[in-house]
DNA sequence: CATGAATGAGTGTTCATTCAT
DNA sequence: CATGAATGAACACTCATTCAT
């Protein structure tokens, strides 16, 4: 019978046995190592643990990652894939005004990423590039700088429909950005030890960016 | 009748010999503590090169730190948290428009706080919290809530004084440090690695900040 | 079919190479353990030494035993407490006068235990009590006590049975074991600096010590 | 004014100042060592403490001592005078029957040494033997053998007079002191964690291990 | 391929002892 | 004489990584 050995990380058919597959140890891997390292921090993260959730031994795990910093990029790597591309388009076929550019943004990014696993990715590289410099720089140019970019892109409609003031776009994208990067560092970080003494909800949250942003806090706005 | 010898511990002349004066060793520990927090993080950083950077052995930090976390906490306090106190007095004396005591806020921040090593401690502490979360506690409550506490109170200050619009403090405060917080913690993170991709003025960015936190970026806002 | 790949962690032929195998591991640091703990007392022994006179790392100590005190509790059930089950059975099965019990007790506790390195623990646990509660009383709950119900429940047998006097268990089971603990104490601490000025012969020691626990010193008893 | 220093230990006059005088600080340093050496055992004891409870600093108290097993040594020495010789006056001029002459002995001995701060010594001498064999060979022939001597001699007037059975008198005076010793030594030691489990009351012990030594548990010996 | 037993480097903290004042 | 600041050796336990089976 011809079965012939997959290379890894293909599947001869869509229709593979779904559990326990050689190939999908490694995805399995990093799902495992994304979970702990975003619960537990890079350190705190035990590579027993990883494999464990993973279903192997240790010893699998390094069959798969020569090192724990390798599994760490990895698993970055993974989880920080080109949505942007998709965003970018959704963006420039958007009609409407740059307000609700705007407020879509925001939105969907809590629902996309704020809300979900990934959120824990921006504290993590925070946290370890000074460990990972590579992965700072991949970072930084793979999520920080397109980002940046597609925030600026909205700005620019803005600004050229009339809707906004003049301004600085770097500034600008990076005022954007902050409240949201302050929300999931301290859903991941210090916000864990203020039990409720600050209760953050997202959604009022995003709301009073939005509002902030468009009119500022200073009175004369509302004229 | 003339007291020849000079009390213990007391040297003959005041102009004594300026470096290794037992008084000023805490000065030094902390100083080499916080320079080393901020460059390793806390975890990384072992008490030994703390003491040798200061220029003791490691039995001698001991005798004026109870522990590595309460070095730790001593750093604080004397770079941020022991400030706030002052800057309560200096903005309870403060006369003038609120926009001009949100920009003596930011820039003044800046000057003593932002531009300096002790900018890497909020960096530092969002890496640790997970793993220690005694120091987590320590910082939400000796340097977060005062901290908010404190722009909160000019917030209110603006709305009752009819300069701002009303508006959900917490909120507003977090939407204020955002960016404060995003500058430093990218002055000490990912930035580092940017290059000259993205240059932050400083001055301008807060500039940029304040300009926002008042009239927003929509155009009504200039009517 | 031919099973040819021997099974993993099986030694091709039964009669595998006899020493550093794994299963011996456990008991090679008990016995190392023992030793140490006997010759320099619990907390002078360190674990790298116990290790390194078990022919391992003391990596590999940890994986046997999760600390140093489970460690020594290990050794003590291995050499003492582990046994009462079947001694309490011994003596359940046992047929004849209280007074052979006892003497039956006697050379039988100090061939398996009292001449034993195992003699040294009593000594080691009397020394280190005050330092590790923890051990303390779980030695007071599974050497001590069994200890005691093991030798009441003889007095008890010879009081039923017309043999022994009635009495206060409690303190009789302490008179007849202060004479055996002080045998082995005296072994492992002061007895050693005498030199020849007080030699023991456990057996005479013992047989006297039947003789007094039977009969008392006092004349009378001879009629 | 012909003040001449008095030399060390030695006071010039009866009436002295009480409190605080160089010459006392050795016995306040001595007795602050017997207190803590019994209540924590000699590694637990911290020499600062030691100095403290003395009422001087720790570089005072070495001073006296060159270090703390001298301390040690020093301790032990004071506190295990020769109270013997005096014992043995008392029990030559003894009249009365020997079992009176065996009770008066270890009710006497509860109340000037077991029921003291003195009966830790034992317990003391029985740890640390291994670490002081000069002390353990001086705690044997100034303590142990007398007391040993001093309890044959009463056996010996007990079998002289026919009141006693003819015993070996070496093993004689162990039977009798086994558990005198263990009682001060669960005061000291294991004891000290059983709580209400064990509680041993010293007269009724006494009194119990006095029958036992005069008759012994068999019945005979009640004719 | 997979296992898991074995390894050993790394570190905060204590405390007896010293010595400049 | 007295002080107390300074020292530095000592030690249990973790966990990433290896490798014989």
């Amino acid at each position: 019978m011809p079965q012939t050995i997959a290379p890894r990380h293909t599947l001869p058919d869509g229709k593979a046995r779904r559990s326990r597959r050689k190939d999908e140890r490694p995805g399995e891997l990093l799902a495992a190592a994304l979970d702990l390292f975003v619960e537990k921090g890079f350190a705190a993260t035990r590579v027993e643990e990883v494999a464990q959730r993973a279903g192997v031994s240790k010893g699998t795990l390094f069959l798969y990652f020569p090192s724990k910093q390798e599994l760490f990029k990895a698993v970055v790597r993974e989880n920080i894939s080109g949505r942007f591309v998709e965003w970018n388009e959704e963006f420039e076929r958007f009609e409407g005004s740059t307000q609700d550019m705007l407020r879509y943004c925001l939105f969907n990014w809590w629902e996309r990423i704020g809300s979900t696993q990934a959120s824990g990715i921006p504290k993590l590289m925070m946290s370890e590039a000074q460990n990972f410099p590579e992965l700072a720089i991949f970072y930084q140019n793979e999520v920080m700088q397109p980002g940046m970019t597609l925030i600026e892109r909205i700005l620019r409609r803005g600004v050229a429909r009339g809707e906004f003031r003049p301004m600085d776009f770097t500034y600008g994208a990076f005022l954007v950005l902050a409240p949201m990067l302050v929300l999931v560092l301290w859903k991941h970080s210090l916000g864990t030890f203020c039990g409720d003494q600050v209760e953050l909800d997202p959604q009022k949250y995003l709301t009073a960016q939005l509002d902030m942003l468009m009119h500022g806090f200073g009175v004369q706005a509302r004229l």
